[in-house]
DNA sequence: TTGTAGGCGTTATCAG
DNA sequence: CTGATAACGCCTACAA
């Protein structure tokens, strides 16, 4: 009937704990938090009056107490893809092991949303904020500065991050693929990539970065964001009949990329011989089929741990902004 | 130099908006949370003083007030599958509508590490808890119904669940996947699955099924959790001695299945003729890989979605613990 | 419709 | 090493 019927998940309070072991709620707190400047016997006591009592300390009430959330949002376009879900499974791992939880926010791929979405976090006054890519609207980007809070982009580059960035540049991504293909002796090409920024700086790069050597670019085409692997499938349909007898492409991600390379072999075109497909994201599933898929590795894994890393020391007081460059490679397998 | 250095996110404070206004915090508190309770140009006002010094209420301290954190934890074993990635998006997006945050805890395949993400959880005083499988530990069954805390737990079913419930009956998947083989006209089984508590429900309820009707399970192994492609894989090569010419094997995943598909062409295994395959959960890769794969439909996003509706309704006060059984569904496709 | 008083549960700070 | 006191910033409850 009434919401106070509701009951609080602890009734019990530090008040109790400190009651019950004849010591000051500060004492509690204490030994909760600095455990070593409590007396051992002191802090024994403590510690069973805790667990008698099942004391669950309250860190909203500790957390408005000290202004400190240990709490970090993190706002990623989409945990469906592996290429977010990978960082932010080690993201929040790492960053729990240091005693911080993670509050996720999912932006979709428009900058509203996103904006938005960070407003909205920052209403719960995290210690810090994990967000992707580097592209911040003005009003946000100064946000962010004016708040000062500890910030770490992850997955793209930019000349000036907001503040902690980890990852890699995407159109040298595009560039570098283009060179593999062409010095593998590739003559006519194509792309596909999704409309995401990150998606359209790989392509378009790899695009230019043809043209740029006088080459082909037979097929251009933009894809869904964030784009699967029937997305790749329609797409090397649409493509099909402009291709040379001999194409390389490149495909925003391992799943645009898997797509095609099926969608190739139902028509009968030979998969490297004829179509030569490059990924992205080195996906498990293109380690693991067959034809087995080239793409370009990046560690989303390690990215999410670094990031974590990084975030964390500017958390507890490091200044200076880190901004660390991961490498990506390109993993040739047999789809090219 | 100093910790403090690090101001915090927004200086200005609802007393800051309420001088500006001209009017008492509780009534910018009132334009915040109950805008119909102020009269129009009052709230105007408000208004623009809200947005002329950029005020961002803090939900700390409004949470503390209220007893309401306006925030729900989430935890799965990982986001990394498809499995658990999809529900939390969904249900992520869903109570992010009605103004709630989603606090991520991650807590792998072990009960003790989930009971440690729990009670740390609980610290935060969500409103509510989004946990996965209906199995608690005793303690944490005790301090969940002791809280009142609105549950949901997804993914599986049980006679007794915690509060609310969104799932199906794993088991029941596992004979069902039986049931169809049998029609099918099969007469050799085998089984993969992965070692955590449903896809062990699965595996062994189809071995049982498939035995109590007097056939023959030829191989039954169990994988890692979570398992990959990779794990398909292996398991087909290390089974593939013990094959009849003819087999039907169940996969605790569609990712395993895969594996094993691709690792029977690889070995001249004819799929479906001389190895019928099924999977389970209904991955993108199924239905657009060739062959295509037949599996269990289980609306991942749809769980998260009514498990975001029900726990929703339950926090606002509907005392009846919902139990909703969720449809699963057998996709023929050409594996089989 | 608006305002006042008081407290939510914890921790920073300073004193002993 | 331990304790007392005063916030932290907001909202519930009640009053005007």
């Amino acid at each position: 009937m009434n919401e106070r019927s509701r009951a609080s998940v602890a009734p019990v309070k530090i008040t109790d704990v400190a009651a019950l072991a004849g010591v000051a709620p500060m004492t509690v707190s204490r030994v909760i938090n600095t455990p070593d400047r409590v007396s051992a016997p002191t802090a024994a006591r403590v510690r069973a009056a805790i667990e008698q009592l099942g004391y669950v300390p309250n860190l909203i009430a500790g957390g408005l107490s000290s202004r400190r959330s240990r709490m970090i949002a993190a706002i990623v376009p989409t945990i469906a893809s592996p290429m977010f879900n990978a960082p932010v499974q080690s993201f929040t791992d790492a960053v729990g092991k240091a005693g911080y939880h993670v509050m996720l926010a999912l932006s979709g791929y428009t900058q509203e949303h996103e904006d938005a979405q960070i407003r909205a976090v920052l209403a719960r006054r995290p210690d810090g904020l994990l967000l992707t890519g580097a592209r911040r609207s003005p009003a946000i980007r100064k946000l962010l500065l004016e708040s000062q809070l500890p910030v770490v982009e992850i997955w793209d580059t930019a000349d000036e991050p907001t503040d902690v960035l980890v990852g890699f540049d995407h159109r040298e991504v595009g560039r570098a693929v283009a060179d593999f293909f062409i010095n593998a002796g590739h003559t006519h090409f194509a792309v596909l990539y999704a409309s995401d920024p990150r998606g359209v700086g790989r392509g378009q790069a790899f695009a230019e970065h043809i043209r740029s050597r006088g080459l082909p670019v037979v097929a251009e085409k933009m894809l869904p964001a964030p784009s699967n692997i029937a997305d790749g499938r329609n797409a090397l349909k649409d493509i099909a009949d402009k291709l040379a007898p001999r194409t390389a492409v490149f495909c925003s991600s391992d799943l645009v990329a898997y797509g095609a390379m099926t969608e190739a072999r139902l028509r009968g075109i030979d998969v490297p011989r004829q179509l030569a497909i490059c990924g992205f994201g080195d996906f498990e599933l293109s380690a693991q089929s067959h034809p087995s898929g080239t793409t370009v590795r990046v560690d989303g894994a390690e990215i999410g741990r670094v990031a974590a890393e990084a975030l964390l020391a500017r958390i507890v007081g490091t200044d200076e902004a880190a901004r660390v460059m991961v490498p990506f490679e390109i993993i040739v397998r047999q789809s090219t």
